[in-house]
DNA sequence: AACGAGCACAACCGCCTGTCG
DNA sequence: GCGACAGGCGGTTGTGCTCGT
């Protein structure tokens, strides 16, 4: 049964040829495609429309980057695809050259497999194999002050200490989750780690000496948004299921509080790009992550800034005063605001990374 | 050389949404 | 408001290649 474009007339299935490609190409580079129904008649191919358009799209389309995917190309699809899930169009907007579907493929075919060989969930990209015994643990004994997530599936477990600063388990994407979490207040932190551990995602459980960085947080930087006018939304995000919130018409964007959850520790392991992050390299390695946790966050930002952006544009464009506009009766992605800024369920209001401990 | 399993990727299917009459 | 249609998207399937036996 093919698709109702399709059914009304006799279409070629399957793989193109290099004729039909060249008649394809043909036909829009003379004349474009204003409607890919009327393409296969015009161009003399017997394919339906939709057929048309993903091949041009996905294959002939002149500015399409062929090739393996990059390791900063990868990356950038893990960072979003935490962000936004399985919005592969939307995570190939962020990769010029690529197309949705080469993103899809590349992802049921590797990353996902990586991700998973690694414990990750490709889903939730928390943990897999502790999930069940950190939510027992959760369950049983968690402390935390801070979250108030019913949905949360945070598999660490946050505790405000008074002294110690020893971090037991701890991996990359810990660090910077926490580092996210923080105020825009805090410019620099402190972070201890055990002498012996050289690479964040190895579990070390005994620190008898330590070594001490200082993290900028990279959300403390003041940044200037460069949307199309000033006219900007803020979101006060409370409480989904409860919102009420309004959009305010002319104060800037501040989305900070952006939580990042950074699977970057599996290069480890998996050997695509060993990071050693310690004593012996500590300050220069700390500076390539800080750059990247800066690249992270801005990719985060300039998502938010689109979602927040598609509000302000609709209404605007409307003629309604955002003042009236309310998150109940706009289609502001909670679901992404959620996602954005609580990817492992973190949510806090701590002073600064000294008054976290993560018992794993 | 023949065969089958596994894999990558191109293509299709079905659904959803927006537009238009 | 309703139906028809086109475009877009994500999930799934089909196809051809590679590699091990």
């Amino acid at each position: 049964m093919g698709h109702h474009c399709c059914s009304k007339q006799k279409v070629k299935r399957g793989l193109w040829s290099p004729e039909e490609d060249e008649k394809l190409i043909r036909h829009i580079t003379t004349h474009g495609h204003s409607c890919w129904s009327s393409v296969p008649k015009l161009a003399g191919l017997q394919r339906c429309g939709k057929s048309c358009r993903l091949r041009w799209i996905n294959y002939l389309r002149p500015d399409l980057k062929r090739g393996c995917f990059s390791e900063q190309e990868e990356r950038t699809i893990i960072d979003v695809h935490r962000i936004l899930g399985n919005r592969w169009a939307q995570i190939a907007k962020h990769l010029p050259g690529r197309t949705d579907n080469e993103v899809k493929n590349f992802w049921n075919s590797a990353i996902k497999k990586k991700l998973i060989a690694q414990g990750f969930d490709p889903n939730t990209h928390n943990l897999l194999s502790r999930n069940h015994h950190q939510n027992n643990k959760m369950k049983n004994s968690c402390k935390s002050k801070t979250s108030n997530y019913p949905n949360s599936t945070s598999v660490f477990t946050i505790e405000t200490l008074s002294s110690s600063k020893e971090v037991g388990v701890i991996s990359m994407d810990i660090i910077k989750a926490s580092l996210a979490a923080l105020p825009p207040i805090a410019t620099t932190t402190t972070i201890t780690l055990p002498q012996s551990q050289t690479s964040w995602d190895r579990p070390c459980k005994s620190s008898l000496t330590s070594t001490t960085y200082n993290y900028m947080n990279p959300i403390s930087v003041p940044t200037t948004t460069n949307m199309e006018n000033s006219n900007l939304a803020t979101i006060e995000y409370q409480n989904q299921s409860t919102s009420n919130n309004l959009l305010s018409s002319s104060s800037s964007l501040s989305p900070s509080g952006f939580g990042i959850i950074n699977e970057n520790c599996m290069w480890d392991v998996t050997g695509f790009e060993p990071q050693l992050i310690g004593p012996s390299n500590g300050q220069e390695e700390m500076q390539l992550v800080q750059q990247e946790g800066a690249q992270l966050l801005q990719l985060q930002e300039n998502i938010c800034q689109e979602e927040v952006y598609k509000v302000n544009h609709e209404f605007n464009n409307n003629g309604q005063i955002a003042e009236n506009v309310t998150f109940d009766n706009s289609n502001f992605d909670f679901e992404f605001v959620d996602s954005a800024l609580m990817p492992c369920g973190i949510y806090t209001n701590v002073n600064s990374i000294d008054q976290l401990a993560w018992d794993c």
